[in-house]
DNA sequence: CAAATTTACTGAACACTGTTTATTTTCCAA
DNA sequence: TTGGAAAATAAACAGTGTTCAGTAAATTTG
């Protein structure tokens, strides 16, 4: 039976196509100008085709979720090559920041909009940032057993580390920092000193 | 003349009574369930009346978001009080956490949502939040004249203490330390711990 | 091969949203 | 009482996510 299986892969490719534009979208246009219908007339089909691939929009949302996060993990696979823990902590938060500065519209998806989470049940696993985090938690780890950072446990080091970079990445890209008045070229690079002190003061 | 200074009176308090059910709408129903529509049936106005005193929704949310402010502030007022710089520290960052966690959908206005900051234009301050922010900046320039935090430089310390305080919150509201499979009952112990334990790891 | 059935797709509608404009109602001074 | 200004609104516009009846294509069956 060759014939339901070329069903399956065409299905996958559909979605595929949908992820794709929806995707593209985003990066180009940004979320709020990203509509069901936009999408659709981009693959040029009806809006109601989407519902036969996708639950609802957050379920759509959760699967562009999925994919940005595969760029994130790839980011960090090149970046984060240091053998020294505390250096390797360095280079994940320097990426992390750099990626959610660069990619604001992804970053909203990943870390800030609520829709896409509506898809995970209650007490059900966030699988989509499950990796990211988890790299994170191995490296804190890490430097905790080399006593190279001044925590001692690695949940409350690894939420620390986290909120610290969601928080200017997140402050910056809805524009609270205004209320610093400084000039929006400094903005960036004090953000990058901002994450250098975090870690100077939390090394030994 | 009384009669254009009424006039200009009951301008304000037609203001006041859309933002008091704007307001109340937030809190009750949240952000998303409350539209322009509804907050005009509840006031028994038609939409378009809302038009007369607001340019748009975005500046009804900034009016919103003020009175938001005043919220945090009064709390800060109320439990912010003791005499030494980092204890006052501590009580700025478990009240503004407090206050996040309590009031999640007036938190989103004030810190995560986009809307009300399209009314600030480009170089712009944003007064609403200034009060607050000046109370953090004061409090840690403090800190840092006694030598009781490891930092050196005021502005990247309340840059560091804002945004893990707002990293915290809006990750929390936003679902995503659900990658952390925490029980629902513990996570807010963890938050609370987990600022705690910054607050010990940047102080001498 | 033709008919029947399953699958894939869509047009049109529904109930919303923020916003604008022409029209009506209300108010006040002459 | 009437004319004009001010305040309020009904209705429309263009957009949103979503559903469903109905059509067109592909596949299975007789």
């Amino acid at each position: 039976m060759g014939i339901s299986e070329r069903k399956e892969r065409d299905k996958q490719e559909m979605q595929k196509r949908i992820l794709d534009a929806a995707m593209k979208m985003f990066l180009e246009e940004g979320y709020e100008k990203t509509s069901l219908r936009n999408i659709a007339e981009k693959i040029e089909y009806s809006p109601a085709t989407i519902y036969l691939y996708f639950k609802d929009k957050d379920e759509l949302l959760y699967e562009v979720q999925k994919q940005a996060f595969e760029q994130l993990n790839e980011e960090y696979a090149k970046k984060v090559i240091a053998t020294n823990p505390l250096e390797r902590l360095k280079e994940i938060c320097y990426t992390y920041i750099t990626f959610g500065l660069a990619n604001q519209e992804l970053y909203d998806l990943m870390f800030i909009i609520r829709a896409p989470m509506n898809c995970i049940d209650e007490e059900g696993m966030w699988e989509n940032g499950s990796d990211a985090f988890g790299f994170l938690v191995q490296c804190l780890s890490e430097c905790i057993e080399q006593k190279l950072i001044r925590y001692n446990d690695v949940m409350l080091a690894a939420m620390n580390v986290w909120a610290m970079g969601h928080g200017l990445v997140s402050l910056d890209v809805r524009c609270r920092f205004k209320v610093m008045q400084l000039e929006e070229s400094d903005l960036e690079n004090v953000i990058n000193q901002s994450i250098h002190e975090f870690i100077r003061v939390i090394s030994y």
